[in-house]
DNA sequence: CAGGATCCTAGAGGATACTG
DNA sequence: CAGTATCCTCTAGGATCCTG
């Protein structure tokens, strides 16, 4: 019989297939939001607030959900301690962690790269600004 | 006196603070149609149109608009030949190349934790289904 | 404190047509 | 072929209120 599995294709890792679940992974986790969480929470373990305390502009919901896709990718671990009020904390898994060693990797490229940008960036203006 | 430099603000390196420059050039690149073409620019240097049928699912406008972008940062270089019709090629610059090298890192690291995610939906999926 | 549910709007992004 | 402009849709995401 024809399983599931069978049916699949084959290249689901190369992340320029739109129906690929590479790219479907790759996608979930390349916003800004999910990039800044895992970057802000490193190696440490933070609750809810203290999450959103660290991360400027994101609102409830967005750290929430964005928390969720993480989660149920295994990325986050999420730990509730039945307290009350309660207590939830979030931190990496170990492939949380593998991930954020390549955020850092951008992080690190932006500060790199920072002046050389602006610069570019000011060329390109002025040479498009006119005409 | 008291220049622009002497009054801009020091931790322009922090990639948290919403209004600093290296969060804003940090959120510029982290979106899946600047990554998907980082990645698939690679070292090559592609047309337009070539670009467009190698990044499934982006269209034209955003194409276009993400290049702007990516050129205006100086991420990618855009030569036009002035001949009929236009050929118009884009490269990764160097600082494009940097960047690329940790974009490779996510793919490769979603290839490697393809798997594991696959699971990890499917038991949070499971957990969360019902209630 | 953490987070679900709802409502609602600004802006991302698609489709199409036009130009050099 | 590459790119701009326009219009229009739709959804990401903010504000707010409510629960355990």
């Amino acid at each position: 019989m024809v399983t599931e599995q069978a049916t699949r294709r084959v290249d689901e890792g190369d992340v320029r297939r739109a129906d690929s679940l590479a790219r479907e992974i790759f996608v979930g986790v390349a916003n800004k939001w999910a990039l800044l969480i895992i970057n802000v929470l490193g190696d440490r373990t933070l609750r809810f607030t203290e999450l959103r305390g660290e991360i400027e502009g994101i609102s409830h919901k967005m750290l929430t959900q964005t928390l969720r896709g993480l989660e149920r990718d295994g990325v986050v671990l999420r730990t509730v301690h039945p307290t009350v009020p309660p207590r939830v904390e979030y931190r990496l898994t170990e492939a949380g962690a593998a991930l954020r060693d390549t955020v850092n990797g951008m992080c690190a490229w932006t500060r790199r790269y920072l002046a050389e940008i602006e610069t570019a960036r000011r060329r390109y203006d002025a040479d498009h600004s006119v005409g």
